[in-house]
DNA sequence: CAAGCGTGGAG
DNA sequence: TCTCCAAGCTT
């Protein structure tokens, strides 16, 4: 059958009601359930973002305890905010989060705004976070179409379609604006998604025991195991990397900051560039062109760490700062000296994380 | 539209 | 060790 057949003799109020009941039974007691602070709502949006709810709840909580209104996020920093998520990865989703919070506070007096038009203009919040917004926080009736409701409603209504697919988003909307509660938009949004955590889960979901078993036409097929329908992304490229950790006479670390665009944008790292020698010679030149003059040992360690698209096999080195040959240079760059025990008020990436724990803490160098 | 952008956990 | 992710957005 078609979605279309399946959707004209489907019941869509049984559902509602299957679907909301569970829900009310069974949802989890999740930190940014308490209220409905819609700022609140909105941290906890940016953070889910591919990311799962088990890593996002100590940093929902710390990030509420330094910055518990918008008013307190928009006069931060950006380098305590990025600190805050530290580890927690995607980070332009932090520098874009305070961008946005600073426009809220400045153009709205704080006050999140509670129309489509006002969210979705906001950085950071695209169709799926400005839905999830509006309908939880204000049970605006919108759709939040993520990769949940997605893998729940093409098992429901057996589509095809390739989720991964930017387009593809677009029927499921659609289809949520069909069969969307009227009355409690905010508990169905949330209980789609809590269905695909809980229950229609991507492997071996647990249809015996599915509130709205009654209404799923892949169940009723047994094609559960074949949906959603999902291309597979490319396999990550290798990038052989070198990165050295340098002491001056006073024992202090030099540190730098990355680029204001790209990945890992602002944090900081260990001096990092990619290997184009099997010698100390690449490592030797990049530092003098920063205006320095050091003394290098032999590799010391090796750090492995996979991104999203990346892979970077990091040679470590260790050195000491022996001068600074060009003054008016260094003064030109990103780099810091700081005390040992201060790197670690920086954010790092965890892949210099991992230098860091190796080098400075375990290490007695 | 496809690619760039992180991380830690499950199987 | 390897594969696949998890409440996506920007360019």
């Amino acid at each position: 059958m078609t979605t279309e057949e399946i959707l004209k003799e489907w019941n869509i109020s049984g559902f509602q009601q299957d679907l909301l009941d569970w829900y009310e039974d069974q949802k989890r007691d999740l930190p940014w359930r308490k209220d409905r602070d819609p700022y609140k709502i909105w941290v906890s949006e940016i953070m889910l973002q591919q990311t799962k709810v088990d890593t996002v709840i100590p940093y929902f909580n710390r990030f509420m305890e330094l910055f518990p209104t918008v008013e307190a996020l928009a006069e931060a920093e950006e380098e305590t905010v990025l600190k805050a998520w530290e580890g927690l990865g995607y980070y332009s989703r932090a520098r874009n989060l305070h961008q946005a919070v600073k426009e809220v506070q400045e153009n709205y007096g704080g006050q999140v705004p509670a129309n489509p038009e006002g969210i979705h203009q906001l950085r950071g919040v695209g169709p799926y976070t400005a839905g999830a917004i509006l309908s939880i926080a204000f049970n605006i009736p919108a759709p939040a179409v993520d990769g949940n409701v997605m893998r729940v409603l093409s098992r429901i209504f057996t589509i095809y379609d390739d989720i991964a697919k930017g387009s593809t988003r677009k029927l499921f909307e659609s289809i949520v604006e069909d069969i969307i509660s009227p009355n409690n938009p905010s508990d169905f949004n949330q209980g789609l998604m809590e269905l695909g955590a809980l229950i229609c889960t991507p492997k071996s979901p647990s249809c015996l025991i599915c509130p709205v078993g009654k209404h799923c036409a892949a169940r009723e097929e047994g094609v559960q195991a074949l949906l959603p329908v999902k291309a597979k992304k490319t396999p990550p490229k290798l990038k052989d990397m070198k990165a050295v950790v340098l002491k001056d006479n006073d024992g202090n670390i030099l540190i730098e900051q990355r680029p204001e665009k790209g990945m890992l944008a602002k944090l900081w790292q260990f001096p990092n560039l990619e290997k184009s020698s099997e010698d100390l010679t690449d490592l030797e030149e990049h530092l003098r062109s920063q205006g320095l003059e050091v003394q290098l040992s032999e590799k010391v360690h090796e750090v492995r760490h996979v991104f999203s698209h990346i892979i970077w096999e990091i040679d470590v080195y260790v050195g000491e700062l022996k001068g600074i040959v060009d003054s008016e240079l260094f003064g030109k760059t990103k780099l810091e000296l700081v005390k040992k025990s201060d790197v670690d008020r920086y954010p790092f990436p965890v892949s210099h994380q991992k230098i860091n724990d190796f080098v400075l803490k375990k290490g007695d160098f």
